[in-house]
DNA sequence: CACATAATTGAATGATCGTTCAATTATCTA
DNA sequence: TAGATAATTGAACGATCATTCAATTATGTG
């Protein structure tokens, strides 16, 4: 009754995870300190050494959560994607899967991008190297059926599709600051039809060349 | 004669600021140390002091450096830019100005990644909010003339055009590792006409729309 | 040559870094 | 309830952080 009781582990585990979280995607492996993540979990410095070994390994289980967050979204649904038959909702779907993901989850995109300044053992990756190939081929199909043009490589296709959804995120943050949620909503589906349709009108193989 | 003599101030200045720079720009501010830009200009440590005050303003100094170089870059000519009276051209041009002068300053696209993550008071911007609105004001002016298609929001438009030359550099730096210089130069030719011919393709007033 | 100025040095500052550890406290198990 | 186990604490470690400063050395000026 009068006994004091304390969290479980696994919630000051979790406590720890979350504040680091937290800490890692505002400031960076390097800017972020121990000492800073225990006093944003509000627990005592040590338990970090105790539950997660050193700061290093605490980096990579962040990391590792960020990425499970990913592989149980609906949001990217890798299976239905390799299915359609039609280049244009391929393109299409890709498009808006990779906007609404990074859309939902902001953290994940910041890792990324810290990750890709920051450069780590373990790399935290939105797609495994077989899913690269597995798109690339699946442009090249496309581009033997004459549903895509031949002209261009397709790694390069690939590259622009998973560039283009992410200009929304890292241009013009001034834009999208004073905006409802409303407004901020319709400017999202703007973009992401602005990215599709570029793509598509340009892409597809009766498409003129301007050069 | 046998007088001994030592580096001169500026050249000691320059050797500071060139090893700031080669650090700030792999490692980041909070990932790069005093000392370390010390040992990488071979002087020493409170040197960096003396010339240039604090970290701070040494960040700052090589910030301004890198921008000095944007501005009397030929690569990036404004004045043309704007000049030119064909949408066509003027999209066409500045995908290339843009790529073109990441392509030859690296260093400039990692330090605005880095300060995209790490926020500071001073921030190195390619633009300027003016030079932003100019543009803003010219893709408005085309879409009057009917020259692009009204349809969207003329900042997610130039979102976009600011976006695509970049996708090049940021994803599947595996590509392009072992490629040889004239492989690598034809790849980069390549990716510049995809994402001309992208965008014109599909902003172009006459464009068929996918949706 | 003498003197002022500026550049350079090396040592020291207190703060904070990541990490360890023995001691304490609560919980689980027999 | 006793004893083992696990969680938690606070103090301490050496290393490194950014920064300061007095002393030294070279350079420029009269």
């Amino acid at each position: 009754m009068t006994t004091p009781t304390r969290p479980s582990a696994d919630s000051t585990r979790a406590a720890i995870l979350s504040a680091a979280r937290t800490c890692f995607v505002e400031k960076g492996f390097a800017g972020t300190s121990i000492s800073a993540i225990a006093k944003e979990a509000q627990i005592n410095q040590s338990l970090i050494y105790h539950h997660f070994g050193n700061k290093q390994e605490l980096w990579v289980d962040v990391k590792i959560t960020i990425l499970e967050e990913y592989h149980n979204s609906q949001n990217m649904n890798w299976d239905k994607l390799l299915t359609l038959k039609n280049c244009d909702e391929f393109i299409s779907e890709f498009i808006q899967y990779r906007f609404g993901f990074f859309d939902q989850h902001p953290d994940a995109l910041r890792i990324i991008e810290w990750q890709y300044l920051e450069p780590d053992p373990f790399q935290l990756t939105a797609y495994t190297p077989e899913s690269i190939q597995t798109i690339i081929k699946r442009i090249k199909y496309f581009q033997k059926q004459k549903q895509l043009s031949s002209k261009y490589n397709p790694e390069l296709i690939f590259s622009l599709l998973l560039t283009i959804p992410l200009g929304f995120f890292r241009s013009f943050r001034d834009l999208t600051a004073n905006l409802s949620k409303q407004q901020l909503s319709k400017l999202k589906k703007e973009y992401v039809q602005l990215c599709i349709e570029t793509v598509l009108n340009s892409l597809n193989e009766n498409s003129t060349s301007y050069l």
